[in-house]
DNA sequence: GTTAGGG
DNA sequence: CCCTAAC
């Protein structure tokens, strides 16, 4: 029987197990329907993501079109919603989203602050050294100008393109519906249970370093923390606050500050960002390096983010004196105010962790004694019970400014066998995840877990773990699951639409051959096992 | 801890 | 890859 089998399925080798497990392909998961009772608010949210999203698309394709008046007028536009974005449930529920792209971050530097894309964040002037010494570090020129970002909103909306198309935003589930809260991620066959970050937040409430900087911005900070938050940009003793709904001039310049009554009436067209570095090995892909950047710009945005003040040059930091007393008057020059956007917590995680070293998370810092002090945040420690090296993550981060707050995002090596994991957005204070990084399977990988499957079959990824993978530890056997799912699917559709490198046609017949095979032999299994129980059924009754 | 299947 | 129900 079982040799007729084989001739029946066209090829020699298998051999069926002397004790197959049962089958489970019974136990189909219950449709989504079930659910949606208890997430009606979920779903709310879900489609007002794919809403968004869709959006963005469009955006992507257009804003590259624009030309300098468009441009222009998405800034007005952007600056005149400021009131209704000001509550936080209209934005949190994402109706007033706007959003600047990341992408080609490295590649599109401008020189001229004021005049950049505006199709994205830029980084102006800016000078990569240390390359060769896996350290990418991103600098101010020497005139202390900062990074520029266009079309800043009230709700930061960062979107980044990877290298297969896709889009991450914070329109995504993670921070959009209830699933913000996701499951503590898995390294292997394990489990991180990740730290929150409140403890050390309620420690930093009480340096009086931090108090200061509350005072300071007259802002008392909400205890919940909303992905991105709101922020008014005009106070209300504010001489530019009180009549501003027009009067936004045409012309190109980033500043207007034109007389009126007495008032400053100001158009803001660019925002400068602080700067921040990026420490990546060489032996990072460019994908990395685009995470990685991402990351440290989400990290820098999803933070609560200050405006600062600078004219001629000069931060302004007494917020209680009048615009005028400042200098700020209908005469000004019209590049003599910028404004700064500056991230008061940063909170910088570490990512692409390797096993075999602790997982860190960079908490708020802590100003104490004018140093910037990134402290370090073992997770778990019944993760890494090996090797653990507590001084490995620590940083601290001189910031004798006060104005160009510094993050530093570390990015280990990839090419390891370890479940190497790839930043995901996290919002402060919350149950955060890292996603691993993408590792696409190699021809090799592909042969050896065909050949496994085709002797082991294909509900026993266990089996096939052990069998064929035992030495890849970033392989897990819902991974070589996966993998063979999305090798039927390859090799079902038309080579045309194959994406990745191309797996050769002789291994997707054998993928085939092999899932028509499994996929009978399960069936037929089935069925004996229906006719037992019917007919012990049969004898009971 | 494993498997299956949807996302 | 992630998540998780069902075993």
């Amino acid at each position: 029987m079982v040799l007729h089998k084989r001739l029946e399925y066209g090829f020699n080798g298998y051999q069926v197990p002397p004790t197959p497990r049962a089958p489970r392909s019974a136990r189909k998961r219950v449709s989504s329907w079930k659910k949606n009772e208890d997430d009606n608010q979920m779903r709310a949210f879900d489609l007002l993501a794919t809403v968004a999203g869709n959006l963005l698309l469009e955006v992507d394709d257009s804003v590259s079109k624009m030309n300098h008046e468009e441009i222009k007028t998405v800034n007005e536009s952007t600056i005149k919603t400021e009131d209704d974005s000001l509550k936080p449930n209209v934005c949190d529920q994402g109706s007033c989203s706007k959003t600047f792209f990341v992408s080609e971050i490295i590649k599109a530097p401008v020189t001229d602050a004021c005049s950049g894309p505006a199709s994205g964040i830029t980084v102006s002037d800016c000078k990569i050294e240390d390359i060769n010494h896996t350290h990418l570090k991103i600098d101010p020129p020497e005139n202390g100008k900062l990074p520029v970002v266009n079309n800043v909103d009230c709700n930061l909306n960062l979107v980044i393109k990877d290298d297969d198309e896709k889009f991450y935003g914070d329109a995504r589930p993670d921070t959009l519906n209830n699933k913000t809260v996701r499951a503590p991620p898995r390294i292997g066959d394990r489990r991180i249970r990740r730290l929150s970050a409140s403890k050390q937040w309620k420690v930093s409430q009480n340096t009086d370093a931090y108090r200061n900087k509350i005072n300071c911005y007259k802002y008392q900070r909400p205890l919940r923390d909303y992905p991105f938050k709101k922020r008014r940009l005009y106070q209300s003793d504010n001489p530019a606050n009180s009549d501003n709904k027009s009067g936004f001039t045409e012309d190109g310049s980033s500043l207007d500050a034109t007389s009126k009554d007495s008032h400053v009436k100001l158009k803001i067209k660019s925002f400068r960002v602080p700067e921040f570095f990026i420490e990546i090995p060489e032996t990072a892909t460019i994908s990395s390096l685009k995470r990685a950047v991402m990351e440290a710009v989400t990290a820098i945005f999803s933070g609560e983010l200050h405006v600062g003040v600078m004219l001629q040059g000069k931060r302004i930091r007494d917020d209680n004196k009048t615009l005028s007393q400042t200098g700020i008057c209908h005469d000004n020059k019209l590049d003599a105010l910028g404004f700064t956007l500056e991230p008061n917590g940063l909170q910088v995680s570490s990512f692409l962790c390797p096993e075999n070293q602790p997982l860190t998370r960079y908490s708020a810092p802590q100003t104490v004694d004018n140093e910037l002090v990134i402290q370090k945040q073992a997770d778990s420690p019944t993760i890494n019970t090996r090797n653990i090296v507590e001084s490995d993550h620590e940083m601290i981060v001189n910031d004798k400014s006060d104005l160009d707050s510094r993050a530093l995002v570390t990015v280990p090596a990839n090419n390891t066998d370890e479940l190497a994991v790839a930043p995901v957005r996290k919002s402060k204070g919350a149950e955060a995840a890292q996603r691993r990084i993408r590792r696409p399977f190699s021809v090799s990988e592909v042969e050896a877990l065909v050949e496994a499957v085709e002797k082991l079959g294909t509900g026993r990824w266990r089996d096939v773990k052990l069998r064929a993978f035992d030495d890849a530890k970033h392989r897990t056997y819902v991974d070589l699951k996966d993998k063979w799912k999305t090798l039927v699917h390859t090799a079902r559709i038309s080579p045309q639409q194959r994406r990745g490198e191309p797996v050769p046609q002789e291994l997707l017949d054998r993928v085939l051959i092999a899932h028509g095979y499994w996929s009978h032999h399960q069936s037929k299994n089935q069925l004996k096992l229906n006719h037992q129980l019917e007919t012990q059924t049969c004898r009971l009754v």
